[in-house]
DNA sequence: GACTGAGACGTTATAATATTACACCCGTGA
DNA sequence: TCACGGGTGTAATATTATAACGTCTCAGTC
């Protein structure tokens, strides 16, 4: 219930599944709302406590499948240096994004438009990047 | 890489340490020395093993304190992607490295001067980066 | 309807990574 | 001497993630 209440994003992923012949899951979709829904990066096993409201069900593969569904899509993003995830509004090509996490508050910013690396070694080709800016947002100084 | 028995690195290392007043232990030193040694980005548990050629010596505490200690110099960087670390050969500030990790070979290039991002969100200040790029490097190109 | 293959999910167990808490030792300086 | 602090030893545990295998369901087919 309270499907109606669909944010812009879930929809954004009901449109990208059926584009791509992927199915959304009620589990992915559920873990892609908990995602969403978090004002910051969220852990694998609190979305794991939060998907068991039942019993037994809801392991940590459970969870991890889900998540590695939604990073593949691009629908979710990992923050490496936190090992938590954080959702992502712009349902961009999966090669990754600039997020900006505020170290007080813990909201995450994404930017896009890869920064062209100032000097990229001799023949290096790059496929994924990881690029994490911690420090303090714009609200947490003022 | 080298083998040396007194590499420039770790020689450089103890002058760093001298100037900072910070004292290189037995301990330190060998983390050190192994993260140098490895051609790849080394794990914490993979040092553990390494560093614990008698019995019961090198619990896990061990070989976390000195690889913060090292961090904290900018001795060694953590490839949060991995899990891992790496040596830093440049001993610059600990601000951050921008790292080229070769998924075939496993090899690590390191490039200073941070990128600028091209775009920053209003108003957010960075004081620490995780760049980190994962592709595959010349050599194992050719 | 029954068979089959693929994909999603359930379940158990375990691996891999990291931290907490507290005790001990040892050198320095009061 | 004594207290103190830094570094280390040790046990226990927390946190993050994956392996292995079984089951269910659904679509396509016979």
């Amino acid at each position: 219930m309270s499907r109606d209440s669909t944010s812009p994003a879930l929809h954004a992923a009901e449109t990208l599944c059926d584009e791509k012949g992927e199915r959304l899951t009620p589990i992915r979709r559920r873990v892609l709302e908990l995602v969403l829904e978090a004002d910051g990066p969220v852990k694998a096993y609190d979305l794991l406590e939060a998907l068991k409201p039942g019993p037994g069900s809801a392991k940590p593969p459970t969870v991890y499948r889900a998540l590695e569904f939604l990073l593949g899509l691009g629908l979710v993003h990992k923050v490496e240096a936190l090992n938590a995830y954080v959702g992502c509004s712009h349902s961009h090509d999966t090669g990754g994004a600039e997020l900006f996490i505020c170290s007080d508050c813990g909201s995450v910013q994404e930017c896009h438009g890869a920064p062209a690396s100032t000097q990229t070694p001799d023949g290096f080709i790059i496929e994924r990047s990881v690029v994490e800016h911690f420090g303090h947002c714009g609200n947490c100084r003022s």
